[in-house]
RNA sequence: GGAAGCAUAGCUCAGCUGGUUCAGAGCAUCUGCCUUACAAGCAGAGGGUCCGCGGUUCGAAUCCGUGUGCUUCCA
C-alpha cells in the first residue's frame, strides 16, 4: 500500500468517529467495573463551538479516554440547557425578520416558532463536538426542557415552595428593558463607560432664594426624586435641617434628609434620592420612609408617573432633561466623568435597577452543607485556589432571583384567582381544587399561571442528577451506579451559577454531593490577552481550525498550553505544533512500515539489544511520571510529557538507534518489539490525539476493524532498571558531545571519523558500540589510554573520547578554549559544592540524603575537572 | 474602596512539597545538512540579575514582607 506523504487527518477523522459510535465504545451501561462519569456542562442550545468549548470539551474527552484505557466503565453525557433569555432574544429576532412582533402572538404560538427554532438549530453545537472526536454517550443526550426534565424542575419548585424556601417579594432587581427580564446580578456585566456628571442646582424652600447642588449622571431620573440626602456631620449643610427643596422642571417639594451613609467627598456631598431606580436611594428611602416613584416603563421609556416626557426613551430624555435644565437655570455645570455601567450579559442593554415583584429563593440553608463539602475537600477544587473564591460567595450569599419575565422555559406553577389569591400547584386542577376550597363560586377557566418562567439556572442546577433520570424514580440503577459523578470540568466564571448551585440542589435532593472532583479550565483570550467572545468576534471558526489542521492538532494545540486554572493565549503556531506532531508520528510509521517486506530471522539484532530495552524503560518511567500527573490534573504537563517521550526518545534516539542500513534487512526481533512499543506509545497519546492514533494503530499491525486502540487496556507501568535510564542518558550525552566537536571543527556529516575512547567504563562502550559508531558516522571505535596524535579531545563525564580525521586540520584554538571553558565552570561548581559541605550548618542541619548528593557531585566534578585538565595540558 | 492572581529566554508560557533530575519547552534567531520516515524535517549552538528591595534559612525562581506594573473578581 502506498503510504500518503502526511497524515490525512479528513477522511481519518470521519472514519474513526463514525466507527467508534457503531462498536458502542461511547454507551454506558451499569456492569461491574468501577464507573468513571462526566456530565458535560450543558452549552447553549443557541451555542456554536467556541475556543471555550474546545477546551473545556477535549479536557473532558481526555479524562474519558484515559479512564477508559484503565478499566473503568465510563460516562460522558452530552446535552444542552434552553438559555431561556438568549434563545428567546434569538426567535424574536428571527420572527421580526418574518416580520411577525412576538406582541402580536400568544404564549402558545411564540413557544410553538420556538420549538421548532430549536429543533432546527438547538442540535448544531452536538454535531460539532464530534468533530473534535468527543467520546460522548449520545444515547443519554439530555435538554433542560425535555418532558421529564421539566416536570423535574416543576417538582422542585414546588418542593422548595413548600418547604418556605420560595417566595414572591418587590426587591430592587436588575432590569434588561430589552429583553423586558429580570437578570441576577451575576447576568449583569460591568463596563467602563465615559459619562458625564451633571451638577444640578435644586430650589430651597425658604424665603430667600437659596439653593442645593447634586451632582448625578442620570439625570433623567430627577423626575423620580423623592429626597436630597447630605452627611450629618458636613457643616456646609448643617443649617438645612428639617427644609425641603424643589425637584427642578416639576418643583415637587421633597425633604432634605441626613444619613452617614452619604460620601462627604463625592460630587458636592448631596445626593439626589431616588428610591424607584437605585438600590442604594432603595435603602436610604425604606429607612427614612420615602415614598418610591416608579418613573419607567418596562421597555426603558418614562412612565406616566414622570409626568413629563411619558413614553419616550430614558435615554433620549437624558439628552432633552439637559437642554431643559439648562434652560430653566438649573444646570451648573458638567463634567467629564468614567464610571461602571451595568449591561446585560445577554443582550447588552443598559440595566436599569428597578423595583420589582418577583420570585426568590432563600439560599442560607442551601448553601450550609454546600459550603462545607468544598471547604472540607469532600468536593475537591483544581486548582485549589477557587476554593477561597467560593467559600467567599457562599459565606454572603444573597437570595436567588429566579423568575424571568420570558416564554421560553419552564413556567412558574402558581395560580392566581381573578382577585389575585394565589397558591402553587403542579397543575391547573390541583391549583383549582386548592383555590376554590375559600371560593366555592370560582370556575376553573378563571384562574390564570404566573407568566414568568424559571431561570435557566434553576433548570441546570439539576442536571447531574437528572440526566440519570432522578425526577421518575431517584432510586433507578443508572443513578444509583453514575451518581455521584467523577468530575465536573468547567469554566470559573459559572462557578456560582452553576457549580455552587449544582452542589446545593445534590445535596439536598440526592444527599449526596453531584462529583468527587471540579476541574476549572482557564480563559481562552486571543492573543491580545483578550478574553475570546462573540460580542469582540476574536474567536477563531473552529471548524475551519479542524479542517486546516485537524481535530487533533486543534486538541493539541489547547491542551498544551492550558495548566488548569490559568488562562491561555491561544496562538495559531500552537496548531502548526500540533499538526507537525501528527505528521512526525506519521513518518515513523512509515519508517517502520517500511521495513515489513525486508524481516528476516538471520539477521543480527545484538545492536539493538541496549536500545529495546532503555525505550521500554523510558516508556515504564513516563508511564509512572504521568500517572502522577493525571492524579493533578496536570494535564498540559503530561501531554509535554507524551510530545518529548515520542518525538525525542523514540523518533530522535530509539529509531536511529535500531534503524537498519539503507536497504539492509532488520530481523523479526527488532521489527515486533518496534512496534510494540510503538503501539505504547499511540496509546499514551491516544487520550489527547485519539484520531492518529488510532489510525497509526491499525496501519502498524494491519488490524482488522474492531480490534481498535480506544478501548484498549493500558498496562500498570513500573520501573525496573534505573541503570539502563542512566546508561541511556550517557550514550546521548557521548553521542551529542562528538557530534558537536564534530560541527565545532567544521566535519561535514558525510566526514568519517576514528574514535578512541578512554574510559573506566568498557562495559557500557561494549554495550553500545554499534550505535554509537552509526551515530557519530565513525569507521572505528577503539579503546585508548593515551591520545592519538593530531585528535580532538572531548571529555564527557569522566571518560575522554578521541576523534581523528584522515584529511581534516584541526582547530585546537577551538578545542582549547572550549574544554577551558568547561573547566571553569567546572571549577565554579565545585567550589561552591566545596563551600556548601564546609558549612559545618549545612552539614549539621540537611538531610542525609542532600549531603550524600553534594559529596557525589564533588567527588564527580572533581574527577572530571582531573580529566579536562590532563586533556588540556596534552594539547 | 475590599479581595485574589500574575511578573522566568526576543515572544507565549512550564517549573508539584526550598537543595544540578533546576533554570526548562515551543516559536523565533545563528551554524551545518535536500543523510536512504519526515525541510511541516535532521544535527548542533547561542540566548535569562527567574520584576525591584528587604527578610526567614546552612541554602530561595520556589517561603514571608514590601514597592512597582498588569489582569480579574466584588462593592
Amino acid at each position: 500500500m502506498e503510504l500518503s506523504k502526511n497524515f490525512q487527518h479528513r477522511e481519518s477523522e470521519l472514519q474513526w468517529y463514525e466507527h467508534w459510535n457503531q462498536a458502542g465504545y461511547f454507551h454506558s451501561v451499569p456492569d461491574e467495573r468501577p464507573a468513571y462519569t462526566i456530565v458535560m456542562p450543558p452549552p447553549n442550545v443557541t451555542g456554536v463551538l467556541h475556543m471555550g468549548h474546545a477546551l473545556n470539551n477535549t479536557v473532558q474527552d481526555v479524562l474519558i479516554r484515559r479512564a477508559k484505557m484503565q478499566g473503568f466503565n465510563t460516562c460522558w453525557v452530552p446535552g444542552t440547557d434552553h438559555a431561556s433569555i438568549a434563545t428567546e432574544a434569538k426567535v424574536v429576532a428571527m420572527l421580526r425578520e418574518k416580520g411577525i412582533d412576538k406582541k402580536d402572538l400568544s404564549r402558545d404560538e411564540f413557544l410553538k416558532y420556538a420549538w421548532e427554532w430549536k429543533e432546527k438549530y438547538g442540535g448544531i453545537i452536538l454535531q460539532q463536538l464530534k468533530k473534535l472526536g468527543c467520546a460522548l454517550d449520545w444515547d443519554r443526550t439530555h435538554f433542560t426542557m425535555d418532558k421529564d426534565y421539566y416536570a423535574a424542575v416543576i417538582r422542585v419548585f414546588l418542593d422548595l415552595y413548600n418547604k418556605g424556601l420560595i417566595y414572591r417579594g418587590v426587591k430592587m432587581i436588575n432590569w434588561d428593558p430589552r429583553a423586558k427580564t429580570a437578570l441576577s446580578d451575576e447576568e449583569v456585566i460591568f463596563k467602563q463607560t465615559n459619562s458625564k456628571l451633571y451638577y444640578v442646582q435644586y430650589r430651597l424652600d425658604t424665603e430667600r432664594e437659596e439653593y442645593i447642588t447634586i451632582a448625578t449622571v442620570r439625570p433623567e431620573t430627577i423626575l423620580g426624586d423623592t429626597a436630597i440626602c447630605v452627611h450629618p456631620n458636613d457643616p456646609r449643610y448643617a443649617h438645612l435641617k428639617g427644609k425641603f427643596a424643589f425637584v427642578p422642571l416639576i418643583n415637587r417639594r421633597i425633604p432634605i434628609i441626613f444619613d452617614e451613609y452619604i460620601d462627604m467627598e463625592f460630587g458636592t456631598g448631596a445626593l439626589k434620592v431616588t428610591p424607584a431606580h437605585d438600590l442604594n436611594d432603595y435603602n436610604l428611602g425604606l429607612k427614612h420612609n420615602l415614598p418610591v416613584i416608579d418613573t419607567l416603563n418596562d421597555d426603558g421609556t418614562m412612565s406616566e408617573a414622570a409626568t413629563l416626557y411619558i413614553g419616550e426613551d430614558r435615554f433620549a430624555v437624558r439628552k432633552k432633561i439637559v437642554v431643559a435644565l439648562k434652560e430653566s437655570g438649573n444646570l451648573i455645570k458638567e463634567e467629564e466623568y468614567t464610571n461602571q455601567v451595568g449591561h446585560s450579559e445577554r443582550t447588552d442593554a443598559v440595566i436599569e435597577p428597578r423595583l420589582s415583584m418577583q420570585w426568590w429563593c432563600k439560599m442560607e440553608d442551601l448553601a450550609k452543607p454546600a459550603l462545607e463539602a468544598v471547604m472540607e475537600d469532600d468536593i475537591a477544587f483544581y486548582p485549589a485556589k477557587f476554593k477561597n473564591l467560593y467559600r467567599h460567595w457562599m459565606g454572603n450569599i444573597k437570595d436567588w432571583c429566579i423568575s424571568r419575565q420570558l416564554w421560553w422555559g419552564h413556567r412558574i406553577p402558581a395560580w392566581y384567582t381573578p382577585d389575585n389569591k394565589m397558591t402553587v400547584a403542579a397543575t391547573l386542577e390541583e391549583a383549582f381544587a386548592e383555590l376554590s376550597k375559600s371560593d366555592a363560586s370560582l370556575t376553573i377557566d378563571q384562574i390564570r399561571q404566573e407568566d414568568d418562567c424559571l431561570d435557566t439556572w434553576f433548570s441546570s442546577w439539576l442536571w447531574p442528577m437528572e440526566v440519570f433520570g432522578w425526577n421518575e424514580n431517584p432510586n433507578n440503577a443508572d443513578l444509583q451506579y453514575y451518581y455521584p459523578t467523577s468530575t465536573l470540568v468547567t469554566a470559573p466564571e459559572i462557578i456560582f451559577f452553576w457549580v455552587a448551585r449544582m452542589i446545593m440542589s445534590g445535596y439536598e435532593y440526592m444527599g449526596k454531593k453531584p462529583f468527587d472532583k471540579v476541574y476549572f479550565t482557564g480563559i481562552v483570550r486571543d492573543k491580545q490577552g483578550r478574553k475570546m467572545s462573540k460580542s469582540l468576534g476574536n474567536s477563531p471558526d473552529l471548524l475551519a481550525l479542524i479542517d486546516d489542521f485537524g481535530a487533533d492538532a486543534v486538541r493539541f494545540s489547547v491542551m498544551i498550553s492550558s495548566p488548569a486554572g490559568n488562562d491561555l493565549l491561544f496562538d495559531e503556531s500552537q496548531l502548526e505544533q500540533g499538526r507537525n506532531f501528527s505528521n512526525k508520528i506519521w513518518n515513523a510509521m512509515k519508517l517502520v512500515k517500511g521495513w515489513e517486506e525486508r524481516v528476516s530471522d538471520e539477521t543480527s539484532d545484538e545492536y539493538a539489544q541496549f536500545a529495546i530495552h532503555w525505550m521500554e524503560q523510558r516508556i515504564a518511567e513516563t508511564g509512572v511520571e504521568l500517572e502522577a500527573m493525571f492524579k493533578d490534573f496536570r494535564l498540559s504537563e503530561a501531554l509535554k510529557t507524551i510530545y518529548t517521550l515520542i518525538w525525542n526518545d523514540f523518533c530522535s534516539w530509539y529509531l536511529e538507534w535500531v534503524k537498519p542500513g539503507f536497504e539492509q534487512p532488520v530481523s523479526a526481533k527488532v521489527f515486533d518489539k518496534t512496534i510494540s512499543i510503538f503501539e505504547q506509545l499511540l496509546q499514551l497519546l491516544h487520550p489527547y490525539m485519539p484520531f492518529v492514533t488510532e489510525e497509526i494503530y491499525h496501519l502498524l499491525r494491519g488490524r482488522k476493524m474492531g480490534d481498535d486502540l480506544m478501548p484498549l487496556a493500558m498496562p500498570a507501568y513500573n520501573t525496573d532498571n534505573a541503570t539502563i535510564l542512566k546508561q541511556g542518558a550517557m550514550l546521548q550525552d557521548v553521542i551529542t558531545s562528538v557530534r558537536d566537536a564534530r560541527n565545532k571543527n567544521q566535519f561535514k556529516p558525510k566526514d568519517q571519523i576514528i574514535l578512541s575512547v578512554d574510559t573506566q567504563h568498557k562495559d557500557f562502550y561494549n554495550a553500545t558500540l554499534d550505535i554509537l559508531q552509526r551515530q557519530v558516522n565513525a569507521e572505528e571505535i577503539k579503546f585508548t589510554s593515551e591520545q592519538p596524535a593530531s585528535s580532538i579531545a572531548v571529555v564527557v563525564n569522566t571518560d575522554k573520547l578521541y576523534i581523528e580525521a584522515f584529511g581534516k586540520v584541526i582547530d585546537f584554538g577551538v578545542q582549547k578554549e572550549q574544554l577551558a571553558k568547561d573547566l571553569e565552570y567546572l571549577k565554579g561548581f565545585l567550589a561552591s559544592v566545596d563551600k556548601k559541605l564546609s558549612n559545618e550548618r549545612f552539614v549539621s542541619n540537611a538531610k542525609p540524603e542532600i549531603i550524600e548528593a553534594e559529596r557525589k557531585k564533588q567527588s564527580d566534578a572533581q574527577a572530571k575537572i582531573k580529566v579536562l585538565e590532563e586533556s588540556l595540558s596534552s594539547l
